[in-house]
DNA sequence: TTATATGTTCGATA
DNA sequence: TTATCGAACATATA
């Protein structure tokens, strides 16, 4: 999201933004000051930690883009208003980019700063940047089921559904094993296995639905069969309120 | 018709 | 006061 905002909208004159949304379920600032922050500008730099996309404008503030679960950006010529959208901007160049949101769950703010945001959202370091130190102290004292830990964004961002049932996968780790009774050595194999996923699913340029072939997420469905396990069929649960997928061999509570 | 879906926030409870 | 849990949000699709 972040790579595709920065070839589609980077160093380009914003002549308009279009609102799309009648009850402004995405907007977390008003249209003037969203109007006012971004015609006439350019953006001109973007950085993004964990799920937070913060795109840096040339009068200095900043548009914070939150995807939600079903948020996407799509370039789009006149005429072609994509499905599902609820903001776009109109580049002097002709060309216009799309904020779909189908679930209306992402967002749509401008910020002064990426620090004071975060600090008051309490927002963690980027998932890529978390040491196994801060990972560790961040989890390792809790008593809540080690997926909704790692679901939770303060201390550590980045961490989803997909890539959390990923990693605990990985790991052999059922997602109900307690917090606290995991060692050290299962918390650092997770941040490791987390990175890796990271790291491939955005070298891959990885969208829902499209993973490496070799990823679990192509098996979260209750009964398939992963190669590995023929005789454990993938099993679905709920944890911390979300659809929650293991092969129940590999993860033993 | 019902269950489910890529996320976060907020109020209630412990 | 703080940590945790569950519901809520909005809407399409299977």
């Amino acid at each position: 999201m972040r790579r595709y905002f920065e070839s589609a909208a980077l160093n380009k004159k914003i002549q308009a933004v279009e609102f799309h949304d009648p009850l402004n379920k995405v907007f977390a600032s008003s249209h003037s000051v969203i109007q006012e922050a971004l015609i006439g500008q350019e953006f001109q730099s973007t950085k993004r930690v964990g799920k937070f996309l913060f795109a840096a404008i040339s009068n200095g503030l900043l548009l914070h883009i939150h995807f939600g679960m079903t948020g996407d950006l799509e370039l789009y010529t006149a005429n072609n208003l994509p499905r599902f959208t609820r903001f776009a901007i109109v580049f002097t160049d002709g060309s216009k980019l799309a904020f779909r949101d189908q679930r209306k769950f992402g967002s749509i703010e401008v910020i002064d700063s990426i620090e004071s945001f975060t600090q008051e959202r309490k927002l963690g370091t980027d998932l890529l940047e978390t040491s196994p130190e801060n990972f560790i102290k961040a989890i390792s004292k809790r008593k809540m089921a080690i997926k909704t830990a790692l679901l939770d964004q303060k201390n550590y961002a980045g961490i989803g559904n997909w890539i959390a049932d990923e990693m605990l996968f990985n790991c052999g780790i059922h997602p109900e094993h307690k917090c606290l009774d995991l060692t050290e050595e299962q918390l650092i194999a997770l941040l490791d296995d987390a990175k890796k996923i990271v790291r491939e699913a955005i070298n891959q340029d990885t969208h829902y639905g499209e993973f490496p072939e070799h990823f679990f997420a192509n098996f979260r469905k209750e009964g398939i069969l992963h190669p590995e396990h023929p005789n454990s069929p993938v099993e679905r649960m709920v944890v911390g309120g979300r659809g929650t997928f293991i092969v129940p061999e590999k993860q033993k509570l």
